[in-house]
RNA sequence: GGCGGAGUAGCUCAGUUGGUUAGAGCAGCGGAAUCAUAAUCCGCGUGUCGGCGGUUCAAAUCCGUCCUCCGCUACCA
């Protein structure tokens, strides 16, 4: 039953010219919950993120702020590592594409891409968008009333004729949808994969892979005029970072990932470019790309100009850590766009946190300090009650496993606080204050099944709120090496007897100031 | 234009192999209780299940059509 299997799970690398905002902490946030909850189950996790900082946009951004590419990358990049950092995200490696690994690795696939016979030399010559890092055909742009072109995605294109390297996608069309056929999860969710199955269905063009008109990436191999197109570059990060091209480096036994998790507006990227270069450079393809959806401040999309950019240091300083990490996985359908806003995160935090949970263990162990002399209680025979909460509790180990398979984050955590709320009915039904003159037997029992309920959520939780969860199997003594989820269910029950802490409350309630 | 998703209580949403009075959470109102972070528990919803039409003994759930929003994609010019 215990899987002790690899699990690679990675988020989209960062493109640092800009600072970090709450789509990356999103991003962040739930990779992490994904993968904090495999390595509680047991699975050996490598957990990557990092920064993809090529491009002609840095350069351009350098330019304008007067500073080098490399200059203007370290900077940034130390942004996103630190954002990571603040998030107390538990990922083992933080890549750059700038490092020389990188490069290494980068030039190492393009070798083998040119080997399978799948790139070649051409002249290029289109209307290329720098925002977008993308190719438009003359009729995808249109001129406007400003005199300038724009394309497809509305931002404006400059035409570029060039000597270029080509990837023949146009061969992996048929080897494209036969995969997108035996492995109906290797996109999700569902739309996305519908998506990208009729845009392959439409037929692939060869893909421009090179770039001769500036120098701000990777060398193309034999031909330095030529730096790789950046996606091309950015990609290859995931492999990167298990070792490639050292395929005999213990990382490398992590690959393929298990899951990429990327935003929805670069799923093309990875369900087709992706698996189209590995299958030309003979390396097998990531098991799942799952693209999450886009955060709004109250409905509207962030943007610099509107002034509604949160920056996510300052949403953890305002609401505490673990708090954000809960609101946007519990609020937000993983996969689904989703909205935010102060009344709303504050709402969670009163509601789930102080008064369901928090409230409910400080309302039991504040009982078991004061009246079953602050050790953890005697567990008399069962109750109908007391086994039916019981198991719902050991149940919750199988419905999120299920959900979090499927990225289904907020299924899990909604589950687990139907638990937690079924246990405050629980405990107000039995009532342990009024037990205490006329049955303290029972009363212990009571305090027992509700402890030992609040330690399997707390054990299930970690995944999303580590600290806080942390404290909470302080307070009822759960030895650190008793934490992982073989500790759930009948195997893991408290023990009677053991000293406990104070009790000292862990989800405080979020109290606006008086303006 | 094509394809896909969505349109269900004030808010966020669940709910399709069609079948008892359409559900949950939050918010709101009333009550109980007092172990607890004034937290908890119980009770309270006359919702055209986007509109119209159809199939059926029976439709939120199937079919047709229309409207609105979102995404992908194409074309015209």
């Amino acid at each position: 039953m215990a899987d002790s299997s690899p699990f690679y799970i990675t988020t989209a690398i960062s493109y640092p010219n800009g600072v970090p905002h709450i789509g990356h902490a999103y991003e962040a946030i739930a990779t992490d919950a994904l993968a904090r909850f495999q390595r509680l189950d047991g699975r050996r996790v490598y957990f990557l993120t990092g920064t993809d900082e090529h491009g002609q946009k840095m350069l351009q951004t350098a330019r304008r702020e007067g500073l080098s590419t490399e200059a203007l990358a370290e900077r940034n990049s130390a942004r996103f590592k630190a954002m990571v950092e603040t998030l107390g995200c538990s990922n083992d490696d933080f890549i750059r594409t700038s490092e020389e690994r990188h490069h290494r690795s980068s030039q190492a696939i393009w070798q083998r891409m040119v080997d399978a016979g799948d790139i070649y030399k051409n002249t290029y010559a289109g209307w290329y968008s720098v925002r977008d890092e993308a190719y438009y055909t003359e009729d995808e742009t249109e001129v406007r009333a400003d005199g300038i072109r724009y394309g497809g995605q509305g931002t404006p294109v400059e035409w570029v004729e060039e000597e270029s390297y080509f990837f023949r996608l146009s061969e992996y069309q048929d080897r494209l949808m036969a995969h997108y056929e035996a492995n109906p999860d290797f996109i999700g969710p569902n739309e996305r994969r519908n998506e990208v199955v009729s845009f392959v269905k439409r037929g692939l063009k060869d893909l421009s892979v090179s770039r001769t008109t500036f120098d701000w990436g990777i060398p193309v191999p034999g031909d330095p005029k030529h730096v790789m197109y950046v996606w091309v570059d950015a990609l290859t990060n995931y492999i990167t970072g298990v070792g490639f091209p050292d395929e005999t480096s213990p990382l490398w036994s992590f690959w393929p990932a298990d899951v990429h998790v990327i935003g929805k507006d670069i799923v093309r990227f990875h369900a087709v470019y992706w698996p189209a270069f590995l299958m030309s450079a003979g390396i097998e393809l990531p098991k799942r790309v799952f693209a999450h959806g886009f955060l709004f401040n109250r409905g509207e999309k962030m943007s610099k100009s509107v002034g509604n950019v949160i920056d996510p240091f300052n949403l953890v300083e305002a609401y505490g850590l673990d708090q954000v990490r809960y609101f946007f996985l519990r609020e937000v359908p993983f996969g689904q766009d989703g909205n935010y806003s102060h009344e709303a995160i504050v709402n969670r935090i009163n509601a789930d946190l102080a008064n369901d949970l928090g409230n409910l263990a400080q309302r039991s162990l504040s009982m078991i300090a004061k009246n079953a002399g602050g050790v953890v209680p005697a567990c008399g025979e069962l109750s109908d009650s007391d086994k039916a909460i019981l198991a719902q509790a050991d149940g919750l180990y199988e419905i999120a496993r299920a959900a979090m398979a499927k990225q289904d984050i907020h299924v899990a955590l909604a589950a687990i606080w139907t638990c937690v709320a079924d246990a405050n009915r629980y405990f107000a039904g039995e009532a342990p204050w009024g037990l205490k003159k006329t049955d303290p037997a029972r009363m212990e029992t009571v305090l027992y099944v509700t402890a030992e309920v609040i330690r399997q959520i707390a054990i299930l939780a970690q995944p999303v709120m580590p600290a806080s969860c942390g404290k909470l199997l302080d307070q009822l003594a759960v030895p650190a090496d008793a934490r992982l989820f073989a500790n759930l269910g009948p195997a893991g029950r408290l023990t009677s007897g053991v000293a406990l802490p104070a009790p000292q409350g862990v989800f405080p309630r979020y109290v606006d100031e008086v303006a």
